[in-house]
DNA sequence: TGCCAGTTCTTGGGATCCCAAGCCGAGTTT
DNA sequence: AAACTCGGCTTGGGATCCCAAGAACTGGCA
């Protein structure tokens, strides 16, 4: 069977942050239900998971209207995400039997290294730095010991962008050597986290991770000032669209 | 109009948190709609609100299967919502208009000291205190900026005994000093975190909070380790119990 | 007696129908 | 001419029907 509602609810998602709707348009059931070919029953139940995450504003009177999400709301799920994550570090390293996935975690940062020192950030490159960024984040939430904290963070994932690994690159940047050097400087700070982790030392696991997470909310700030009235579907682009699918 | 679901989700959660369900124990939907009189449109809208929250699982076959929340899960939640919590004290010691709800937070504070001055902790009054905890919490996770945080802390407060504030009760110790006491101490903690916020002190403002969330985290420890073999529903009976409705 | 296969029944998902509540427009009255 | 009211149309929510998938039971065969 194989509810086909969730994935109604990603296409619909992705239709917004794509930029499609408008601020505060109307959705209709009825309108939804014929575009994508499905009755209004499965509708009803996207747009209720898509009113849980806020991007859906069910009014008082009828009507659905959509609540297109901002740069501004995206750096704040960034933060948050950073947060929590900074938690699950710090959680991990005092975890006794952490010693089981450290080597997951080894891999994930030198599969990294070796990608980056190909100095080639073409589209399969990047998306193989981002299955190991991924890798190494997951496998943190995963053992953190608090599922809580990875089941919040997997929420806030739904932002498609994060979903990612939180990575985001400048495709109008052409230096190469100045993007690998940023995520060379990442995967650095990947090394001091697993450090920590394996030390056993949680104080600088969490402050680490806390860095390495300001460090990506920083960036994009940067990059949001250089280029001018960026849309949050410019910011998936360098993201998502390097990616055949997620 | 106004959907039935999202009180029908409600009640169910109610009656999974109060025990009703086994682990394990299979939800039909026409069951339940027989239950509570609905049809199974609303039930399986409800079901899926309680799928995100974790409390159902939706197995690859047919058949809902209830999850019940363990102490240790709700001891995961409050640690993250405390570490969000966190998070806002933070943030708020940074907003530049804090100052117009500082009076707000201050009334709390003080309606709090005036309750626990009667040394009287009657169920009316408990209330009150609850009601002016939540109030202090709450003005935080408005005042601090980031909707995410405040929209993240909202979704993990559906677990019942967090939506009152964090703050449990142990009937059977009739030692009322020792809880006023203890009160008192997380009202102190109050006043500090909110002369933190009022000079934007904001690494302050954070360890407060977080000590403040872990004051609350250790008594709930030795509450579980005092009182044996304690259950969810125990735990809420001391919490929402006293309230007669949130 | 145990295992496998076929059939039936249970149950969840989707489609459709119906109803009620808003919103809009047209017509009438002041 | 403007405002108010009434009626129709839109639209979301709930109920019911249908279908498909899965689980359980039974019967047959080894």
């Amino acid at each position: 069977m194989e509810a086909i509602d969730s994935e109604l609810a990603d296409k619909i998602r992705v239709d917004i942050f794509g930029g499609k709707y408008a601020e505060g348009e109307r959705l209709s059931e009825a309108q939804l239900g014929e575009v994508h070919s499905v009755s209004r029953t499965p509708v009803r139940l996207a747009l209720r998971l898509l009113e849980r995450e806020g991007l859906v504003i069910r009014g008082k009177g009828r009507g659905y209207r959509v609540k297109n999400p901002t740069i501004a709301d995206i750096m704040q799920a960034v933060q948050v995400k950073g947060h929590l994550e900074s938690l699950a570090a710090r959680l991990m390293a005092t975890q006794p039997n952490r010693e089981q996935v450290l080597p997951q975690m080894a891999d994930a940062i030198d599969t990294m290294g070796d990608l980056l020192n190909l100095k080639d950030l073409s589209d399969p490159i990047i998306c193989e730095i981002q299955q190991a960024n991924e890798s190494f984040h997951r496998t943190i939430l995963d053992s953190c010991g608090n599922d809580c904290v990875k089941y919040t963070c997997g929420q806030i994932s739904q932002l498609p962008m994060l979903s990612i690994g939180t990575m985001v690159f400048d495709q109008t940047v052409n230096d190469i050597d100045e993007q690998v050097f940023r995520l060379l400087l990442g995967n650095a700070q990947h090394k001091v986290i697993y450090k920590a982790i394996k030390d056993g030392d949680s104080v600088r696991a969490e402050s680490m991770m806390s860095e390495h997470s300001h460090a990506i909310l920083e960036y994009i700030q940067t990059f949001v000032k250089g280029g001018d009235n960026l849309t949050v579907a410019d910011l998936i682009a360098y993201t998502a669209g390097h990616l055949g699918q997620v």
